[in-house]
DNA sequence: CCGGAATAGGTGTATATACTTGCAATTACG
DNA sequence: CGTAATTGCAAGTATATACACCTATTCCGG
């Protein structure tokens, strides 16, 4: 009877959340000698793998709304790591990595290194990945189309 | 060599964040008729389940700035949801629920437990239960005091 | 009893995130 | 070719989250 006590459950949002909550400070406590947030450097990874990449699909890539993003690149723009240009398309506006951004970059991944590496150690390398393949299943259940493998 | 390719790996901490992006639009989504957040149902079930707290203490348990909780509880009390009244000692604040917060939780729970199964359903009793076993190592991480299982 | 340490919270500020609304540019179609 | 639908984005608003700093209260040693 799933709903015999319906309070007390576990929520798989909450635990996600708290979870999130966890890591993130782990993170942004390792990168903030660096002056970057866990999700600047990821934003800033995206671009580098991936190139110049416009507003709407770096959004869409990392499940992230696009005001949410605009508003994201917001202080990485004002402190030169992204560049934001017109687009080919006069409706459409790029966003770039600078010279700036990947220095950033190549200065934060040591210590991302490391808290990753302190992760992976705590959970286990199986468990790990494990985790990684549950995530990527969860992420299908967006309501926004999931480009996976673009 | 984990530094090869330094940019490229994947991040548990990005990838935690992503997934639970697309989770809390599911709920939010799933409990916008009731005109709850998936975070508000989550505190008001905590006090629920918990009865009366401290600011500090409902903030500890779920691994929550101090702050944040505080702002989070604003929109709650302004819709008199819960109740914060002056604790014992005068430093202190404690949180309640109100009859019209449990009102909203049992509005909220047909809707929340359907959207639950759907997410056990699609990434299967096991592995969400594998899920929870992991986020729940990972919350040790976290920098502040874990207290498991007050 | 007094004065400093410890504790509980709030305020200001900044980023993260999403929705709604509105606008500009492009495309589709009769 | 001209209008309608579509597309890409920004601005306004609201919640979520954390840090630094500040205040009030309690506790505790002398």
């Amino acid at each position: 009877m799933p709903t015999a006590r319906p309070f007390a459950s576990p929520c798989a949002c909450s635990r996600l959340r708290r979870a999130t909550r966890a890591v993130t400070q782990l993170y942004d406590d390792a990168l903030a000698p660096i002056g970057l947030r866990a999700t600047q450097l990821s934003l800033l990874r995206t671009l580098h793998r991936q190139g110049t990449l416009r507003i709407g699909e770096l959004a869409a890539r990392n499940l992230l709304d696009r005001t949410a993003l605009s508003r994201n690149l917001e202080p990485l723009a004002e402190r030169k790591l992204v560049a934001i240009v017109p687009g080919r398309d006069a409706r459409t506006r790029e966003v770039t990595l600078t010279r700036q951004g990947i220095a950033a970059i190549a200065a934060a991944v040591p210590h991302w290194d490391r808290v990753q590496r302190e992760v992976a150690r705590h959970v286990g390398r199986e468990r790990l990945d494990g985790l990684y393949e549950i995530l990527r299943e969860i992420e299908t259940l967006h309501p926004a189309p999931v480009n996976h493998g673009i």
